[in-house]
DNA sequence: CATACTATTTATAATCT
DNA sequence: TAGATTATAAATAGTAT
């Protein structure tokens, strides 16, 4: 599954998908009476959006910023804390993944190469609680842990090109459950500004 | 079309379309190139997402800019909580980029164990442990030792191709949070950002 | 950017393991 | 509870308007 090169194509495909889309988002919010919204941006720039009972609560909803609208700047007083800690725990969901990661490629790696000594390690087992069960004071702690990480993964900077991200669902998965995909990095951000570091 | 009644079903119908929602909305990213975002509700309140390149950045940028899409901007007066969150979808960020590189790494290495067998051995169950068990400092080795490989193998690209993913875990959502005005006085730091081929 | 037409591919509901 | 199977319903690519 590639990416359509002619342009004409690309935005006849975007169109009917789109339209395809969009209704089976409907369908999912009439059968199972669930909120939904899909935000989807045209080849062209052009902004397209499906929401049940709209955009704009559901994405406020999961910004736990139902009580406010986006015409105004101001968080309210009280600190995304939730926030916080739904992206501690989408944190701490990512490590798990990447430790399953770890084990397939351990096993490979058994068999392809030796390799460098084991890191000996105290381990807090900081992650093995529960985020909601942490406190304030915790969740500082974690974040400052979670920094270091990102400072080692600064060493070796690594992008992925937006066109690289992908998701494919076809396959049968071992484990099973529900997931909450998406987030998928390596985009190009607003917010991030790139930097290197040597 | 009319709301399935048994709760059972519902679930389960639930289940299915979003992953064929999610699905498509993937092709639709890959085909077309372009930014999409699908936040649901399941019928149990859990929230579910998918994003490309993420979920922030489209809606931010439907947010934000609206029907424009000029980049560069940036909203005014940010609250140090908004750098917090920040800080951590950084973080998050970057260990996606982890687990991608660990997926493109399994596939490197299955096409190159054949000329890459030098010694054998040292299987160190390094990562058979569960991360809960892991200390930081055992996380970064075990990020280290992924690296390495693949500086080892990727004399060449290790290209991105198509591979199955599913973001499988069950983890609580919703959460209390402790509103204490924690901000650690954090400046920015630096972002990283390189070529997959570096 | 949208839509009509059709051959073909794909998703899914019901069922079973 | 998840996964596999299959007949059926639906989506879509190619093309044209």
């Amino acid at each position: 599954m590639k990416m359509v090169t002619d342009r004409s194509c690309r935005q006849v495909t975007f169109s009917k998908r789109r339209t395809g889309l969009f209704k089976k988002a409907n369908e999912l919010a009439t059968l199972c009476a669930v909120q939904i919204a899909i935000i989807v941006f045209s080849p062209g720039g052009k902004p397209f959006s499906f929401g049940n009972p709209g955009v704009e609560p559901v994405v406020g909803r999961f910004l736990n910023r139902g009580d406010e609208h986006h015409d105004g700047q101001q968080r309210p007083q009280r600190l995304p804390s939730e926030r916080l800690v739904e992206e501690l725990n989408g944190i701490q969901r990512r490590i798990q993944l990447e430790k399953k990661r770890g084990e397939a490629l351990e096993k490979a790696l058994a068999r392809a190469k030796a390799s460098a000594a084991a890191a000996g390690g105290g381990s807090d087992s900081l992650i093995s609680r529960s985020v909601e069960e942490m406190g304030m004071e915790e969740l500082v702690e974690m974040r400052r842990r979670l920094v270091d990480l990102r400072e080692q993964l600064d060493g070796r900077a690594v992008e992925m090109e937006a066109s690289s991200t992908l998701l494919l669902l076809s396959n049968k998965s071992e484990s099973a459950g529900d997931s909450r995909g998406g987030s998928w990095g390596g985009g190009r951000r607003r917010r991030s500004v790139a930097k290197w570091r040597d």
